[in-house]
DNA sequence: TTTTGTGAACTAGTTCACAGCT
DNA sequence: AGCTGTGAACTAGTTCACAAAA
């Protein structure tokens, strides 16, 4: 069975933990490429993540035999590969809701534009803020306008920085604009209908977690 | 078996998974009490985020016997206990490595100061940047002093907001200083040695996980 | 010989279902 | 009657181990 990209199964839902990983994978593949690297084995992969070998020929022969027996993976074949599945071939426009510190910082980082990811707005209800734009040049628009903007700049990707008060609020208005991705920064939980990925990343949890292991370390 | 904290097996690790809820359920237990709520089943928690009530009832019997048969948990008694098994009656000291857009954006980050954890210091090797400080007032240092403030100040978390080129050699400065705990911001992988928790939020990977999931639904 | 792709075995995490308190 | 705490059953995720291909 060999195919660009293979689905076992068209209803067979894959795992967060393999797409994330994946990710993983191409960032390496990204330097190993740079390096000169022309193929790549899982076992050596394996090395650079503290991962197991097979797990890595498991997750990319879900989508394919991309590998070759005898020799590995081919860098540049694998790299696009990855890129395919992973959607990164077109460019996603992100537009960031909150221009407080954490939205603008989000705005700027370099590592969204890297992998092909722009950053097209930042949307914000403090008229103050409205037509000022970042330091890197993001234009900042009235949350208002999100349903039009949106429309007219095909916005792939919502990330929230806004306070926790107005998260669900402005995840509705997100929804309403349809945007069918979202990357939430703010705590707690927050619902979005079926059709939409809820994507959250909570520094306080993560802050926690660490907590809890410095207690247990002290015991 | 009833123990302030129990603990099944002192060798026995809790998983990550566990402890990013009881995070979580610290949080709802403040909304709760801030409310003038007195009890709560599993059963309401549970609904609450989209979890299993007995997903709870387990995490929190991990730690000792917090309930009431027949009437639920006592929030402010729940609170308490939460806290002590995350280490958060001690107000930690936390310093983030990088004084950029992020670093200055995680410093004064509310959500951090919130449950007990103190941001008293930036770190950065830009000179122009040492002496400064951040809006809400955390002063830049040159991370030359990570050694002797980190012993003075007793910081028990490091942050890591730098660019990926330098993030191991940070990293390896923060382990030198004795810090036991670290919060990675920046891609890719990172050592540290047994004994210290290094624990990562990789932004790109989650961006590219949404990218993932819209070139999915788009077949 | 080397290294993939994959079924089988294993391990970890979740949910069920119910005995046992209050 | 109501709700916890928990063994047992189940589900998902990982690792092993080996046949098959280059």
């Amino acid at each position: 069975m060999k195919l660009a990209i293979k689905r076992k199964q068209l209803n067979e839902q894959v795992s967060e933990f393999t797409t994330n990983r994946l990710s993983v994978y191409l960032r390496c593949l990204n330097a190993l490429g740079a390096a000169g690297v022309r193929t790549v084995s899982s076992q050596t992969l394996a090395q650079q993540f503290h991962l197991n070998a097979a797990q890595i020929r498991k997750d990319l022969a879900y989508f394919g035999e991309f590998g070759v027996r005898g020799v590995g993976y081919y860098v540049n074949g694998l790299k696009r590969h990855l890129r395919q599945i992973l959607g990164l071939e077109r460019k996603l426009k992100v537009a960031i809701l909150g221009a407080g510190n954490l939205g603008l910082a989000l705005a700027d980082y370099p590592g969204f534009r890297q992998e092909g990811f722009q950053i097209v707005a930042l949307f914000d209800t403090v008229t103050a803020k409205v037509g000022q734009q970042s330091r890197a040049g993001v234009p900042i628009f009235d949350i208002k306008d999100l349903r039009r903007i949106a429309a007219r700049e095909k916005i792939g990707i919502a990330v929230i920085a806004v306070p926790v008060e107005s998260a669900q609020h402005v995840v509705n208005q997100v929804v309403a604009a349809g945007i069918k991705a979202i990357l939430n920064f703010s705590p707690g939980t927050l619902r979005a209908p079926e059709g939409v990925k809820l994507k959250s990343v909570d520094l306080t949890v993560s802050l926690e977690s660490l907590s809890f292991y410095l207690a247990r370390e002290e015991e």
